[in-house]
DNA sequence: CAGGATCCACTATTGGATCCCG
DNA sequence: CGGGATCCAATAGTGGATCCTG
């Protein structure tokens, strides 16, 4: 295949140099379905959902020009905005949870929430909702129209408390004593590969346990919210 | 057997003659099990939980001396009080839904919140709570300790609010559109023998349909806060 | 039938477990 | 392993259906 004659888009595509450009990209794909938008990529859409768990996110990273890659920064480094897909429901409720980070468990006895990862990654947040009934295939699932999302004073005073709440225990090395259940926005759970995962933890008396890997999550209804919120204001 | 010689006490037991003498039989009461306490007032006590939906009211309206048999009119006539028993689950909250009282299709177009049959049943009630995990035998089932109940302002508003929307549903005619999950207190449920009760009603245009017996109901969620406020108290 | 309610099939939610990629 | 997340078995909750007595 010669040079100059590359039927469709998959290079990389570069960083959106603006707010402004990065609302213009979402608003571009849009509309599109995850196949389509795979082919623009030079990603293939599996057939079989449970296999490809992240790969809408994955997806619209590259057509929106995120810094590839695991970094504990922004997915858009100069812009201070990460990316968030949001899975709906046919009611156009979120059907999951969302996650946020995981838990350095030694790290949460020194920060507090104003230096903490989860705030970081929500003070700006571009929500990118897809369509996921689960009797449509992947790959014509709808990419909806982007919010941009900065936690408003309400909203923020929720997560904080959850967050110190559970900070707090973390911090106590009582991790295994945190469920799911705690937090009414922001829960702790399991983020691991499987169920048998251990990392080093200090435990209550500062000698080690082996705990499992765990992540920062936002509820549904947390996420519907904030969703809702941002519609209304259109 | 001879006169003066009947060993359990099965007559009728007289009516209170104040809240204090009330409460006084309530606390007496508190700590049987359902089996003791139809000893005492002369009911049997099925096996079988499924046959004997009603008879912990029951045996609770003979210990206490409520006015027997089916009224429009307060258990404790004198007292203008209410008697509701009240299923708790082996963690203490309410396992169903409160029954309050049938309703009159064509009487609601007539009424205002202040006037409603709910109000009334409502304006003061004895909350008497009974054991009610399943796996406990029926009579082996504890009566709770009582609790004396009036609505305060923000419990009046929830069911104000909530009766007034579905009276206003009720009166005009479209009783068919309502379903359980209307009325954030207070719902609307079926109250009939079985699914093909029906019962004559005006209709939108004023003629009659035939429609299902429903009542009204207290969520479980409502009595568990209801119940939680009260024990506050002490 | 009205009053005393609970049953229980079904739906919604949850949260522990898991999957792919670089 | 950290970042992208969803899966799905189990539980909780709902609300339409039902049961007994007087």
């Amino acid at each position: 295949m010669e040079k100059g004659t590359v039927p469709f888009l998959k290079e990389p595509i570069g960083s959106p140099e603006s707010e402004e450009d990065l609302l213009a990209r979402a608003r571009d794909v849009a509309g599109l379905t995850l196949g389509e938008l795979g082919a623009r990529v030079g990603v293939e859409v599996p057939d079989e959902a449970a296999r490809a768990k992240g790969i809408a996110g994955q997806i619209l990273e590259k057509a929106l020009g995120a810094t590839a890659g695991s970094r504990a920064e922004p997915d858009f480094v100069t812009l201070g905005i990460e990316l968030k897909t949001i899975p709906l429901d046919a009611t156009g409720r979120p059907k999951e949870s969302t996650f946020v980070c995981s838990i350095s468990l030694a790290a949460m006895a020194d920060t507090d929430w104003e230096r903490s990862t989860v705030l970081k990654k929500l003070s700006k947040v571009l929500f990118v909702p897809v369509e996921a009934a689960s009797d449509t295939p992947l790959r014509d699932r709808r990419v909806g129209r982007a919010y941009l999302w900065a936690p408003n004073e309400q909203e923020e005073t929720l997560l904080r408390t959850d967050w110190e709440r559970l900070a707090d225990t973390i911090a106590n090395g009582d991790v295994e004593r945190i469920t799911g259940h705690l937090g009414e926005v922001l829960q702790v759970r399991p983020k691991a590969p499987h169920g048998r995962s251990r990392r080093r933890a200090p435990d209550e008396e500062g000698s080690v346990q082996w705990t499992m890997p765990r992540g920062f999550y936002l509820r549904p209804a947390f996420t519907g919210a904030v969703l809702a919120r941002l519609r209304a204001v259109d």
